[in-house]
DNA sequence: TTAAGTATTCCATTATATTGGATTAATATC
DNA sequence: GATATTAATCCAATATAATGGAATACTTAA
């Protein structure tokens, strides 16, 4: 995983791919970003590394996220991809007491992230906005949760779901006990 | 070149944040990333866009998402829904020894399904095909799974994640013990 | 205040990303 | 087959990202 290789390859290829699924050719998609075509067949060839700018112009046109694009990959065939546990991404820190598993496909995002939050007993688990319009989803899978969003908070037991605007600073309790979440963030 | 000054901006907040965070000064960052000083100090300046190569070196340096460094945020939000355990909609036929809950909020609909599967001993989930192109995401939160999908079939464990095509016949089979998933189903 | 040390910015040079138009390749239509 | 049409690549010109070292600003100490 530690691909510190050409990146410029992965991008190309995974540009190219949203380029055609989306039935562009390089002047329609030049005419939506306003990426020339020279570039945009140069950088699908894995010639030239864009900036970042270009590179932004390209995601939006394209609609797919930034971050995405420079992850692992897959290909075709039934049974796309098996993430081991040893092997699923986690984050430690941000919060105290909370262990968060990404389970979300890394190319397909954008749209939507998926977490797994394992809280030991009083962890929490506090985020800053994110962007604007972000909406989170989160399901209390055991124990009891605070969540708290903007000026609100509410309390939630196992089996209970929230909804709430997350382009705020929010954040995330466990009580006494352990708990564990599922979350899902929607970006817009 | 239109967008070019906001996202230089935004990038250079973030990175010049992500630095000072780590107590790095420009000098021991370069070394870090092999990005030279200069440079270091116009992108966080908003007087570069840098290439993808050097952005992709610098957060491996600095050991920030990729994803994050373009989020934007603030602005207010509030506590939209909240569902309790009682009234969440749930399925229990379908397949044997299976009860599903679905998580995902209604107005998602269509493009994306979640639910939170649990599974009795022996139980299992039997599914026609979906759309084409029609892809499920399915991850492991206790016990032990199998998974067919076309052909093909795998054993997941604890915390494994699988992704599948799910425009063929597939299922989801518990084994001697009960378990726990989480599915994912999009519906690109 | 001066001086010494460090951190950042400026500047000239080089490397390369980006562009517009010309060239070639691919695809269809007769 | 030839021709028209479209799509992708090549090529020269330009803009700008990237570099190394010099100059400036910024601290700390005496």
């Amino acid at each position: 995983m530690v691909t510190k290789f050409n990146i410029a390859e992965r991008l190309a290829l995974r540009l190219k791919e949203a380029r055609k699924s989306k039935g562009l050719n390089l002047e329609a998609l030049s005419n939506l970003s306003g990426v020339s075509r020279s570039m945009l067949s140069q950088i699908e060839r894995g010639e030239s590394s864009p900036t970042v700018a270009t590179l932004w112009n390209l995601t939006r046109a394209l609609q797919v996220d930034f971050a995405g694009l420079l992850d692992e990959g897959d290909t075709e065939g039934t049974i796309k991809e098996i993430m081991r546990a040893s092997r699923t991404p986690s984050i430690d820190s941000q919060g105290e007491g909370c262990q968060i598993h990404i389970l979300s496909p890394p190319d397909q995002a954008g749209m939507l992230e998926v977490y797994e939050i394992t809280f030991s007993a009083n962890g929490k688990l506090i985020s800053e906005p994110h962007r604007q319009g972000c909406v989170e989803h989160m399901s209390v899978l055991e124990g009891t949760l605070k969540v708290i969003a903007g000026d609100e908070e509410a309390e939630l037991f196992m089996g209970d779901t929230i909804r709430y605007a997350a382009d705020c600073p929010h954040s995330i309790h466990a009580n006494a006990s352990p708990a564990k979440a599922l979350l899902l963030v929607y970006n817009s």
